[in-house]
DNA sequence: CCTGAGCGA
């Protein structure tokens, strides 16, 4: 299951990502989005978990949490540029 | 270094 997660602390990378994630269950990947131009984060990354049952308590719980300072917003990612 | 657009080639 791939999920959002937006509004983070420049300073939070995948491993931050993975780390939080994997408190609630197993953690397939994690992205973390940097601008290419300018080299920093954009805020925001994206977390793929195996299980779709943890995938959504993960939502549920570190949906509106408080990490790094800021409450960072949590939910389920839509689907990326496949092929259409 | 920075806190804002927020959904990635």
């Amino acid at each position: 299951m791939n999920i959002y997660v937006g509004n983070l602390d420049y300073k939070v990378n995948e491993d931050d990502l993975k780390n939080v994630f994997e408190e609630y269950g197993q953690v397939s990947d994690t992205v973390v989005i940097s601008d290419k131009f300018s080299g920093r984060s954009k805020g925001f990354g994206f977390v793929t978990m195996g299980n779709q049952a943890e995938a959504q308590k993960a939502i549920d719980e570190l949906n509106g949490a408080s990490y790094e300072n800021r409450t960072m917003v949590v939910n389920e990612a839509r689907p990326k540029k496949d092929n259409y």
